[in-house]
DNA sequence: TATTGTTATACTCTATAACTATA
DNA sequence: TATAGTTATAGAGTATAACAATA
């Protein structure tokens, strides 16, 4: 959303506006939940990468789909506020190993409990079958650029 | 989304991560769709209420939930692209009257047209009762603001 | 010479408040 | 005094390229 938090108005009659509404206002959600851990949605993205274990930057950057430039102030972020650290790899002097800290792993802790209860308020009118049923049609949803018509410019 | 088209990474295994992430590109691919025609998501969602009939900014800021201030750079474009036109109310003359001009509907129905293209993309995997159920499950989804626990800010 | 991470710059979006003209 | 629209300004986010250290 930035950029891309758009769609936030209107009644849309067509299912790509409703799939493309639905996650904007789903995002600024969770961008709230994040916010009550004191996180952006970027930083939770990254400690939950982190929480697999160490990363290199690059690593890092190709996961999140970020420019590695941008990871530079995410984790310049975290790391002042002792989420995650950065020490050099001994085996390539230019790498940069991350590793999430233990107030990191907290932070994530109460960042994804506070998405667990958006989660029950978006979704408190479903039950479990229904539920599934959503998650295996968003699932078979064509959004992996993996086809050819989506190739990114 | 802008800002908002955050959360383009990681395979999530939440379903609110799920929704949102797949909104995310959703909104990414009609945001190119709408490029095709010359506009941006906002300059075509403008069209589409003007579509309707005029309005005055005062009620197209409120329907596209933006600032009255961004939706004066919104119609200073469309109206230098001659897609619409803000006259003078006579009965009150603090308002403008807007409206969608002939090129603004051609544009608009050449916006649409490619958003159907995206989809069909989008939804190439699944068939009438499954586009449906999609459907109506979403439109379940609590994204409105109006129960009391999602009070903005 | 190529790679890893960093810095600098510019560009877009957004939010806010101050301003004008009308009522 | 209040309202409709406009302008100006500052902040966040992003994309790009140039740069330093290391291989």
């Amino acid at each position: 959303m930035a950029a891309g938090d758009d769609l936030v108005a209107e009644p849309p009659s067509r299912l790509a506006f409703l799939l493309a509404q639905h996650g904007a206002i789903t995002n600024d959600r969770m961008r709230k939940a994040f916010g009550l851990a004191g996180l952006t949605t970027r930083q939770c993205l990254t400690l939950m990468l982190l929480a697999g274990g160490r990363m290199s930057q690059q690593a890092l950057a190709e996961a999140l789909a970020v420019d590695p430039s941008v990871l530079v102030a995410i984790l310049n972020d975290l790391e002042r506020a002792r989420l995650a650290e950065r020490r050099r790899d001994p085996a390539d002097r230019r790498r940069h190993i991350v590793e999430i800290t233990a107030a990191g792993n907290q932070a994530l802790t109460r960042a994804q409990d506070a998405v667990a209860v958006v989660e029950r308020e978006l979704f408190a009118d479903l039950d479990e079958d229904e539920l599934v049923t959503l998650r295996n049609l968003l699932a078979r949803v064509r959004t992996s650029p993996s086809d050819p018509l989506c190739t990114e410019e």
